[in-house]
RNA sequence: GCCGGAGUGGCGGAACGGGCAGACGCGCGGGACUCAAAAUCCCGUGGGGGCAACCCCGUGGGGGUUCGAAGCCCCCCUCCGGCACCA
């Protein structure tokens, strides 16, 4: 017999389909175990990193359905997106037909895999049954303002043709094509994410089971600051220009004012002293730049004066109002007040501009003069020159010019936060229409629900002239206003895919759900998900956003949790000659001719094996060459005692015997408690697999001429039905195999994973090392139950203790149980 | 610049709370089988020294704590990732 992976793994996989093995039920009997894994994008192919994502989480939900758990494992697709309708340019090809084909071609090469998925929960975001619930939700967020439309500067992508989310540029970069991403000034819908900052910040303290660095860069990106707001009057009006600062203990030291070349203040103060000419030129040059370029930080700090004045309420000073290139609108107020002794682009501005430095902290041992200054001081210090405040250390300064402020209602405490509200509007075709009107009469006004899903029209050319392609199909952009049957044009802009990512898991538990978007038993009964696994790039991406919905989800009332994702699993890269597999590097292996040439159960071990699922993972043919190898090894090894196996009930309880069946039965159970600890604990299935290696080796090892007897042959039984219960989760199909050829029923996938009997895994007799002054010089085997006493006589009449002991005194003992002796002799 | 993560044989990686460094696999060397090769099976494989028993060195570098450090503490170097004028 000969091992033959695509005939077997074809007949498995039907065989899984045909009996429903993995189909999900909600058994209140039983507890669940939602395991998710990030749905693809139907790109056309699978690669290397969906085959990883997938197999790991295939492990775990194999796993836990072995352990009893009733098992969530879904699959579907991440269906919208640019791709689809780029293809459709150059292909001509209808985006649906494209995604749809590459649908059905990518779940075939998944279906390949043997991966456990219940295939009766697929979804696809495209589909107007999954997207109608999106409009609803948008609705309502609507109306809860948590959706708004505001006409702002914007990261446009003009190779994409259409704006990005903040968290969707990437070092000034589009995250998708890669090109330098301009501002532009547009009229876009926003969901409130800020409005959540707070508790999406405070929850990453309680994601316990979530990798540190994925919490520590959302905690960065959220990037909340804790300072004060202070008012500063105008010298010649009423107006007060509010900043926010986080060096509230600097303020005696702010000299003059930076304001936000955008701020809508900004070309007010030059018309009104007078020097709009110069202001405008400033204002245009630097608002056009693109991001990359204005950002960069190479570009000097530049400014222009406005020709306005402000007044220090704590000095008195008549502070000059600059607009300055480096100065945000969207961060704080998008005024700052500049202290060039404390600040360090403060004091280049300074420096440029001939503006005046005071210091007002000097650090703890020295006294800073503004003459010789060649950076800011930016650290903590005393106050000096702060009149009444003079003399505190600025730590106390902060809290004391906060609290100052508040009393005399010129400020007060204050937060700010890097995140911005999520812009969601795109000016493509292949997504989720946003359900809007715009009557004449009327207004904004939302689409009643009786009226959704507000339908993507059919498209024949996709052409972007003029804001976005749905603006040419007349029929979708002219509608009768609801509320007073007047003319109505649609929002001819569409969401986000990110939308559609951010609550797919949850549809999953009840994706057929017609009359509501949840069902809420299902979802009470499987979320939150117990185990979430995928790249890392979505750092701050989905798993912000997802965190963000879930939130919205549970204030409007559908949903009775906090967070999405219980655990997170965040897979390495999959790494060739030092690069991340892509194609635009031309290293990409095809799992497709990897399935092809060696199967997937050989495809899946090595993966698995060659690194843990959180590192990266370094490509390796051989290493491949090795997976096939140890397959066809386990293989060779069932057969050959397939004889022995005939009409032999295999060993279950804890007894104890003599001879090859009590070695056989140690190993055995010590290979089952060491594979299910290091999946259990962490989720190491490479040493989970090199347990297994070695339990093959010592099977080989066995004399078949010691497994004569009924006690041998049931130790064998034993062991070779672990060695494929064990392999299940890893070589599904081999498994079935074997588990079949040796004359169990069906499926393997459904037994219990094996237990393991301490006192069998447990050696009878332990070796104990003997260290003499640091060094192992020694090495006695004592029985387990020894006393520390019994040991010590040994050690210290072992021949090779003795020759490093004779004549010297022996000033320490150092017992550690069961492992070493450590002596220091003199 | 700030914030994370990581540096272990020829390679991927083990060593879970300070206790035999290098499990397992790849590669390499040797052997068995074969007319021969492939496949398979067995043995060996960190470096240096020694006929050998053994000895010395060794986890990016330098110091420290400890009977004992890959792991803990301090300083430094290198690589990878994130953020990057955030007031």
């Amino acid at each position: 017999m000969k091992y033959d992976p695509s005939r077997i793994e074809d007949k498995w996989q039907r065989l899984w389909e045909e009996e429903g093995v993995f189909r999900s039920v909600e058994d209140p009997e039983k507890p669940k175990y939602y395991c998710l894994e990030m749905f693809p994008y139907p790109s056309g192919r699978i690669h290397m990193g969906h085959v990883r994502n997938y197999t790991i989480g295939d492990v775990i939900a194999r796993y836990k359905l072995m352990r009893g758990f009733s098992v969530l494992h879904p699959m579907g697709w991440d269906a919208f997106g640019l791709p689809a309708e780029n293809a459709a340019i150059k292909e001509g090809e209808h985006p649906a037909a494209w995604t749809y084909a590459n649908i059905a071609y990518m779940k075939k090469q998944l279906r390949r895999m043997g991966f456990s998925y219940d295939w009766e929960r697929e979804l696809a975001t495209c589909d107007p049954e999954y997207y109608r619930w999106e409009q609803k939700f948008f609705i309502e967020m609507f109306e809860r303002k948590l959706a708004y439309k505001k006409k702002a500067l914007l990261n446009w992508c003009p190779s994409c043709k259409t704006v990005l989310a903040n968290e969707q540029v990437e070092g000034g970069s589009c995250w998708r094509c890669e090109n330098p991403v301009t501002a532009r000034e547009m009229d876009q819908w926003f969901l409130k994410t800020t409005e959540y900052a707070d508790e999406l910040l405070d929850y990453t303290f309680k994601l316990p089971g979530w990798p540190d660095r994925v919490l520590v860069m959302q905690r960065n990106w959220i990037g909340k600051s804790y300072g004060a707001e202070l008012d500063f009057a105008l010298r010649d009006s009423d107006t007060k220009i509010r900043v926010f600062t986080t060096r509230p203990d600097t303020v005696f030291g702010a000299t003059f004012m930076s304001i936000a070349p955008e701020h809508p203040l900004t070309i007010q103060l030059a018309k009104d002293s007078g020097r709009e000419a110069q202001v405008k030129e400033f204002i245009d040059r630097i608002v056009l730049q693109d991001r990359a370029q204005r950002t960069s930080e190479e570009v000097e700090k530049e400014g222009v004066f406005t020709g306005a004045y402000c007044i220090n309420p704590f000095t008195g000073w008549e502070m000059p109002i600059y607009a300055a290139n480096f100065v945000l609108f969207e961060y704080g107020t998008g005024a700052v007040m500049a202290v060039p002794a404390h600040d360090q682009r403060d004091f280049e501005f300074a420096k440029q501009y001939e503006l005046p430095i005071v210091v007002v902290i000097n650090p703890e041992d020295s006294t800073l003069d503004p003459e010789t200054m060649t950076a800011a001081y930016e650290g903590p210090g005393v106050m000096v020159n702060s009149g009444e405040f003079s003399g505190l250390p600025s730590e106390q300064g902060k809290e004391a010019i906060t609290r100052f402020s508040s009393d005399k209602m010129m400020g007060g405490k204050a937060y700010s936060y890097r995140l911005r509200d999520w812009g969601i509007s795109r000016q493509r075709y292949w997504g989720a229409p946003i359900p809007v009107i715009y009557c004449e009469k009327c207004g904004v006004l939302p689409v009643p629900e009786s009226d959704l899903p507000v339908l993507l029209p059919d498209i024949e050319k996709i052409e972007f002239e003029g804001g976005g392609p749905l603006k040419k199909i007349e029929e979708f952009v002219n509608v009768a206003c609801h509320a007073c049957g007047g003319h109505a044009e649609r929002e001819t802009d569409t969401m986000d895919t990110f939308v559609e990512s951010s609550w797919y898991f949850i549809r999953y538990c009840c994706p057929k759900e017609a009359r509501d978007p949840f069902h809420r038993g299902a979802v009470h009964y499987w979320m939150p998900v117990d185990q979430y696994i995928g790249g890392i790039e979505h750092a701050v991406l989905h798993l912000l956003y997802a965190r963000f919905f879930v939130k919205v989800l549970r204030d409007m009332g559908y949903l009775d949790f906090d967070e999405p994702f219980q655990n997170l699993l965040t897979q390495g890269m999959v790494i060739k000659d030092g690069e991340k597999m892509s194609k635009s590097k031309g290293n990409v292996v095809d799992p497709e001719y990897l399935i092809e040439k060696y199967g997937a159960d050989t495809s899946r071990i090595f993966t698995l094996f060659a690194s843990p699922p959180e590192k990266d993972l370094d490509w390796s043919d051989k290493g491949v060459e090795g997976g096939s190898r140890f397959i066809k090894r386990v293989y060779n090894l069932v057969v050959q005692h397939l004889d022995r196996l005939r009409d032999v009930t295999p060993l279950r309880g804890d007894e104890e015997y003599v001879g090859t069946a009590k070695k056989l039965r140690h190993e055995t159970h010590k290979t089952i408690r060491k594979v299910t600890n290091e999946i259990e604990t962490r989720f190491h299935f490479n040493t989970a697999i090199a347990a297994i290696m070695e339990f093959v080796n010592y099977l080989y090892k066995i004399d078949p001429r010691e497994l004569v007897g009924d006690l041998p042959r049931s130790a064998l039984a034993e062991a070779i039905q672990t060695l494929i219960l064990l392999l299940s989760p890893f070589v599904p199909h081999l498994s079935e195999e074997l588990w079949e050829l040796s004359g169990n029923e069906r499926f393997v996938s459904s037994q219990p994973w094996p237990e393991f009997h301490e006192n069998l895994a447990l050696s009878e007799s332990i070796p104990i090392v003997v260290q003499i002054n640091g060094k192992v010089r020694a090495k006695i085997v004592v029985d387990a139950d020894v006393t520390e006493e019994q040991i010590r006589e040994m050690v210290l009449s072992d021949q090779r203790v003795k020759e490093y002991t004779s004549g010297k005194e022996v000033r320490k003992w150092v017992y550690v149980q069961g492992k070493l002796v450590s002596l220091v002799v003199r």
